[in-house]
DNA sequence: CTTTTCTCGATATAAAGTTCTCGATATTGT
DNA sequence: ACAATATCGAGAACTTTATATCGAGAAAAG
C-alpha cells in the first residue's frame, strides 16, 4: 500500500477490510429479506458468516446505523444504510476498454446496475468489433474515448485489454477526466495520483490459491477459509 | 532466527499481502528479463513500483531467496524463486463449472497456464451448451463432475455458476475430491473446512470503488491508490 | 591496498486491524 | 411488575502488518 497522505485531516477512513465484508453482509441480508425477516442481530450475521460478531458490529458501525439491544437491527434499514454508505443508489456512468472475452462478460453483467454501476459502452481498438453490440452496450472505436468520456462527464473507466495497451488505455482516460480506473490488466498503472485505480489482478489471486493449495498439500495443515485474496 | 528452514514444513504463515504482492514483483522483474539484465536491487523494485524497498526486501524474503550487497539479487534466480513458491511450476488441474460469459472469459485465459494452472474441462447443466467446446476446452454435462474430478485427481474447481447454484457446485466439487476452490459467485460457500475457498466477489471490488469515488468527490481527500481492492 | 558507497539483513518502532471485556438497555417470561 | 437474558456500544488488549533505523559486507573508486 503506497504511503497514506500525511495530513491525516482524513475525515473518516475505512478500514479496506471493512469495506471489502459490507457487499457481503449485504447479499445475506438480502437473502433475510427474501424470507419476510424484519430485524437481524449481529450474531446472526456472524454465525452464518462465520465472523467475529463484534466485528460484524464494528463494520456495521461505519455506516452510521444504530440497532437496539435484544432486537438488533431493523433489516430494511440496515440494507439501506450499507447501500448509502457504498454509493451504490448514486448510480455511476462508466465506459469498458477492451471488447474481448473479459470484457464481454462484465458487460453481460446485469446486476452492476444494482450495485450503481452503469457501463453505458464499450470501446475497441479493433475495426472488426467496433459498431457491434455486445450484451446491449455498443462497441466504439477507441479514438472516440477521450472525447466522449469528457462530453459525457464518465467518471469510471474498467479496462480490460491486454497489458501491453493498458498503460495506453489509462492515459485516454484520464485525458477524458475519468476519476476512477477498475483495472482487471496484470500491470501496474501510472497515472495522475488523484485518479483512483484499482487492480483486479486474477493472476493475484490465483497465486494466493496456488500457494495455499501448495501448502496444504504438503503438510502445513491450514486449510482454512479466506476472503477474497 | 529461523534460518531457511527446508524440510520441516513450517507453520510459515505468510502474510496475504505478502502474496498479492509477489505476482506483481514477478510481472515487473519478467519485463526487466525482457531487457536482458541480470540484477536487480530492492530499491530498483520499489521506485518502480511505487513501494517501500523495505517492504520488497521483506516480501521477497518469504520465498527464501538470498540477496548480495551492493548488487541485489540475480534476476533469474528471484523469478525462479518466486515461481517455486507460488507453485507456479508445479502445474494444477482444474475443471471449471458453469459455462457463462465469465467462465467462457477465463477459459480464454491462456495465460493461466504460465502460472500453473491448467483448466481441464469445463462443466454446465444447460443442455444446449454440453458437447460444444469454448476456447477449446470441452464443456461436459454436470452430471459427470464428481466422478471425474475423483478419477482425474483434479485438485481444483472454479465455480462461475450463477449465486443461487453456486452452492450446490460447491458440494458437488468437495465429492469429488477437490481440495481448492476459486469461486466467483457472489456468495459465502459452506464447504468442509479443509476445502480452501477463495472469493473473487467483484461486487466487493466495486463496492471498495464506489465507495472511495464517492468520498473524494463528496470532498473525503483521499484519493489514493489501492490494490487489488 | 584502502576508502567510499551502496544494498542486504536484522532489529525496533509504529500503525492498522481484530478480538476481548465490560456495562447499558430493551424485550421476554414469570 | 420484576427478574432474567440477549444484544448493542465503547474502549482496552492483543495480533498482525508496515515503516524506520542500524550494522555488516561486497563492489567500485582512488
Amino acid at each position: 500500500m503506497p504511503p497514506v497522505d500525511l495530513h491525516h485531516s482524513a475525515p473518516k477512513s475505512v478500514p479496506e477490510p471493512t469495506l471489502r465484508r459490507l457487499p457481503i453482509y449485504h447479499h445475506y441480508l438480502k437473502t433475510l429479506e427474501a424470507f419476510d425477516k424484519y430485524s437481524v442481530s449481529c450474531t446472526d450475521i456472524g454465525n452464518e458468516l462465520k465472523l467475529d460478531p463484534t466485528q460484524v458490529r464494528k463494520d456495521l458501525e461505519t455506516t452510521g446505523i444504530v440497532g437496539k439491544p435484544r432486537v438488533g437491527y431493523v433489516l430494511s434499514d440496515l440494507i439501506g444504510a450499507i447501500e448509502e454508505f457504498l454509493g451504490w443508489n448514486n448510480l455511476n456512468e462508466a465506459f469498458l476498454i477492451g471488447a474481448g472475452s473479459m470484457g464481454a462478460a462484465l458487460l453481460g453483467y446485469r446486476k452492476f446496475e444494482d450495485y450503481g454501476l452503469n457501463i453505458l459502452a464499450a470501446f475497441d481498438s479493433d475495426e472488426k468489433k467496433v459498431g457491434r453490440t455486445i450484451h446491449g452496450k455498443p462497441v466504439l472505436p477507441l479514438g472516440k474515448l477521450a472525447n466522449l468520456a469528457q462530453r459525457m462527464h464518465v467518471r469510471i473507466g474498467i479496462i480490460t485489454v491486454p497489458a501491453a495497451a493498458a498503460q495506453e488505455v489509462a492515459e485516454l482516460l484520464v485525458a477524458g477526466g475519468i476519476r476512477a480506473i477498475w483495472n482487471f490488466a496484470p500491470v501496474r498503472l501510472r497515472v495522475d495520483e488523484r485518479v483512483i485505480v484499482h487492480n483486479e489482478d486474477l493472476y493475484c489471486s490465483l497465486a494466493a490459491l496456488s500457494r495455499q493449495l501448495a501448502g496444504v498439500i504438503h503438510g502445513t495443515a491450514k486449510g482454512r477459509s479466506t476472503e477474497h485474496g
